[in-house]
DNA sequence: CCGGACGCCTGTCGGC
DNA sequence: TGCCGACAGGCGTCCG
């Protein structure tokens, strides 16, 4: 379930429980995720106390006194805090032990998501060096996106889910934005005037924004069980709902794959 | 450089 | 009911 919202909506959840914590250990189940977890990891985390908790993209950053975590949920990564009694059920993968008594479990049943440990700075990881803007902060609007996308002939839709673009617009979110700013997804991306730009901008900050206050109140409390998210289900304009009037105009919402990704889109709103 | 396709995994759902 | 293919909220890599 891991897009921008509710990364950013485990980061809030998590981070007054976890910072100033000492990390007692981490216990590692599964080591085959995305990338194999570092067998350094364990070793180098061990004793230390988190000094903060960070979101870059859809990465949590874990800064411990020395090094940092970086932890990607990948498409179905979710983290819950437990007890660490609790005993790990299928796919919780890994641990990380805190001396309050409590652990943080990562459960990823397709492993896609990835923990890697850096005693660089993190901005400077491979994986991050690249990232573009962060949506919801400055320098982030019309102007970025249109220049950026000069000449380009890629579809607007993959164009603004193109992370050295923008971070954390993922399959749901550009939809969801490009239907709000009334442009067509498979439009290329170099033939937008910027003025459109402006409102694909606002669109993309609105969506996430909203997105980020449903999340806050459907996953609060993550000493909890579960917390399934189910937030947006109500507020979606477009995703999932290929075949079904559009809110805007009434007509019938299509559907066209986009770049290997399903798309929906109101063929009279969005152009 | 750019655009598009591919693959990594498991779970779920709809159709037959 | 059971089986099978399609598909799923990401993203790095490869190829032309």
């Amino acid at each position: 379930m891991p897009e921008l919202p509710e990364v950013e909506t485990a980061l809030r959840g998590l981070r007054p429980h976890l910072v100033g914590t000492r990390v007692l250990a981490l216990v590692v189940r599964e080591r085959r995720l995305r990338y194999p977890i570092p067998l350094a990891a364990e070793a180098a985390v061990a004793g230390h106390r988190i000094r903060d908790v960070r979101r870059r993209a859809k990465y949590l950053l874990f800064e411990l006194e020395q090094g940092t975590l970086l932890l990607h949920l990948g498409m179905s990564g979710s983290l819950r805090l437990v007890s660490a009694r609790i005993p790990p059920t299928r796919h919780d993968h890994l641990d990380l032990v805190l001396d309050s008594g409590l652990c943080l479990r990562l459960r990823d049943p397709r492993r896609f998501g990835a923990l890697l440990w850096t005693d660089a700075p993190a901005e400077a990881h491979p994986l991050l060096r690249d990232l573009g803007c962060e949506p919801l902060t400055a320098g982030f609007d019309g102007r970025y996106l249109y220049r950026l996308a000069t000449g380009r002939r890629i579809a607007v839709k993959p164009y603004i889910m193109d992370s050295r673009i923008v971070v954390g617009v993922g399959n749901i979110y550009a939809s969801e934005a490009l239907h709000l700013a009334g442009i067509h997804p498979s439009r290329a991306a170099g033939r937008i005037s910027e003025r459109r730009y402006q409102r694909l901008a606002g669109a993309i900050r609105q969506v996430l924004r909203d997105a980020i206050q449903q999340g806050g109140t459907s996953l609060r409390d993550f000493v909890q069980e579960d917390g399934e998210p189910g937030y947006f289900r109500q507020s979606l304009r477009v995703y999932g709902r290929q075949g079904q009037p559009c809110r805007g105009c009434g007509g019938v919402l299509r559907g066209q794959r986009i770049g290997q990704r399903s798309s929906v889109y109101c063929p009279r709103c969005q152009r």
